[in-house]
This record gives C-alpha cells, sequence and structure tokens, in this order.
DNA sequence: CATGTCTTTGAGAACGGGTATCATTATCGT
DNA sequence: ACGATAATGATACCCGTTCTCAAAGACATG
C-alpha cells in the first residue's frame, strides 16, 4: 500500500513536472513508508539518516509538488510547524489528536464527524475541497 | 457582550497576573470589540491606529496570557499566521472556512458538528478540551 | 503626596521555519 | 556522447514570534 502510493506519487509528479530527480525520489519513497504525518525536518533527517546527500530545500520542493498535486496533505498542529502526510486514493483519511502536555500525536478516524463535514460542505455556499480537524487534550498517560 | 468580555477578561487577568498595565488593558479593549479572529500584527495596528503607543511584544504577551486563561482562542489557518479570537462564557463559538483564492476567511456555526465532536471526546480515552476545524475551498465569489 | 519595590512595557536583537537565489549537477531526448 | 534544460544543495534571506534589558509604570506603605 505504502508502495502503492510512493510509486504512483512519483509518477503522476514526473507528468506534471517534466524530469525526476533523486532528492525526489528519496523524499516520497520515505513519505510513503510512513502512516502518520511528518515534518519537513522529520523527512530531511529520516532521508539524510539513509546516507543520501539530500538538501532541505528540495524537501520543501518535492512537497511542494506533493502538495500542489493532492498527494500529500499539509497538516498543521498548531506549533508552528507544518506536517505532511500521504494521501491515500479512495479519500480515506483521519485526523490528528494532539496531547497539550506531552505533545504526542495520534491519528483517529471517524466516520460521523465526516458525515456532518460533508453536510456543511453541501449546505452553504461555499465549494468545501478539504477539511482539517484537530483535537488538543491530555492523552490517556497524561489526564 | 463584547464590552463584558473585556471587563471579565481583565478582571481574570488581574487576578492572576498580579499587576495592570495600559498595553495590556488597550489589547483585550481592542480585541473584545471584533468577532473574529485578528493576527497579533492588526491588533498591534488597530491599537496603534487610536495613537498607543504600544509595542508587538506586548500584544503577543497579552494574547499569551488570555490564552493559558482560556479567555482567548488561538486559531491556526495554515498561512503561518497565528489568530485570536475572544473565548465567549457558555461556550459557544464558531469554526472558519478559507478561501484558497482569494484568503477570506469566513465564520461558520453548525450544531451537527459540534456533536460529532462531542461524541468522539467522549468515546476515546482523550480528554478532549478543545477542537480547531477549518474547511478550504473556493467562496462564493471565487468559484 | 513621596518613596521604594516589584511588574510591565517598548525597542530591538535573536530565533526558527520556510522560501528565494544561484552556481553546479543530473536528466533525457536526440 | 551531446546539449538543452530541469533539478539539486548550500546558503542568504524573509518574516512571524520570542527573548533581552533598560526604562517607565503600578501599587503598597508611611
Ligand atoms: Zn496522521
Ligand atoms: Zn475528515
Ligand atoms: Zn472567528
Ligand atoms: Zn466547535
Amino acid at each position: 500500500m505504502a508502495q502503492r502510493w510512493s510509486d504512483d506519487a512519483l509518477a503522476r509528479l514526473r507528468a506534471t513536472s517534466g524530469r525526476g530527480g533523486a532528492a525526489r525520489r528519496a523524499v516520497v519513497e520515505y513519505l510513503g513508508r510512513q502512516n502518520c504525518c511528518l515534518s519537513a525536518q522529520e523527512i530531511y533527517d529520516g532521508v539524510r539518516g539513509r546516507g543520501l546527500r539530500v538538501g532541505i530545500a528540495s524537501v520543501y520542493r518535492a512537497l511542494e509538488g506533493l502538495d500542489r498535486g493532492g498527494l500529500v496533505q499539509r497538516i498543521d498542529l498548531g506549533d508552528g510547524v507544518a506536517r505532511f502526510e500521504p494521501v491515500l486514493p479512495g479519500g480515506e483519511h483521519h485526523h490528528h489528536f494532539v496531547c497539550d502536555d506531552c505533545g504526542k500525536v495520534e491519528p483517529f478516524e471517524d466516520p460521523a464527524l465526516e458525515v456532518a463535514l460533508e453536510r456543511i460542505a453541501g449546505g452553504r455556499g461555499y465549494d468545501v475541497e478539504a477539511h482539517d480537524v484537530v483535537l488538543r487534550g491530555a492523552c490517556g498517560e497524561c489526564r
């Protein structure tokens, strides 16, 4: 599945952006191995940890391309650091709970929430294309 | 109502922080007059526009104190700028729609969404104290 | 009101995530 | 292999936010 996403993302990027590059490939492959959000710095560290000489600028460039193509979702948890996670085909996705105490980030899914959000999208004069939801509080260990 | 919030916030701040100051008072009074979120810079400009010599650092300090006291909600719309809006007593609040095209921010309320969020809060092992929701897309004028 | 103590304030430096720049390297059709 | 052109990496830069610190203000006391 993850491998599937990486391959698909690389193919899609090549179709829109003309050429392939090593940095972009490294970022996509590293990201495809994750199942929740990572910051650009975390991706940079992870890729570098594998011995690849990749610049932080290339990480941001790859993420920007992935974001424009809808292959990645930009997530803002309120700490001033943007995080990114793969967008799986079919629209299945999750949202995040952040512990105010220890900073832990946990994903969750909730179909009823998605339905409520769908209804809002339909009811207003807006053309809603995406939604962000973040829950805050104390996690099981911290409360 | 707005005046009510300002008075209450100032009283609450004085109770926790010992002394009152002119900058803090100016920020709270300006913020109490608004009904949706403002950035620190907008607050700074607004207060300065009234001829008060207030530093941007004091604006951030006031906002930090208000946030710690739960008197203000920090809102992150994903553009790298934190925004703040008064937290009204009773828990009534709204969320925001952001137009990807023109950048316009519009508030909306949706009881069904709040119910869905409440259910999530109760069902998991978390102790959820707050939630952020942002919808993105094209507004009525831009689509 | 004057004094002294402690807090708040404003200006600007410092910090950090993210972006722009640019010379160099890699890609890929030919 | 060659050459046009896009991608890359190092680093300078931008800008929102926080830190620092001397000066000003607030409050209790006499
Ligand atoms: Zn996630
Ligand atoms: Zn969702
Ligand atoms: Zn609002
Ligand atoms: Zn809500």
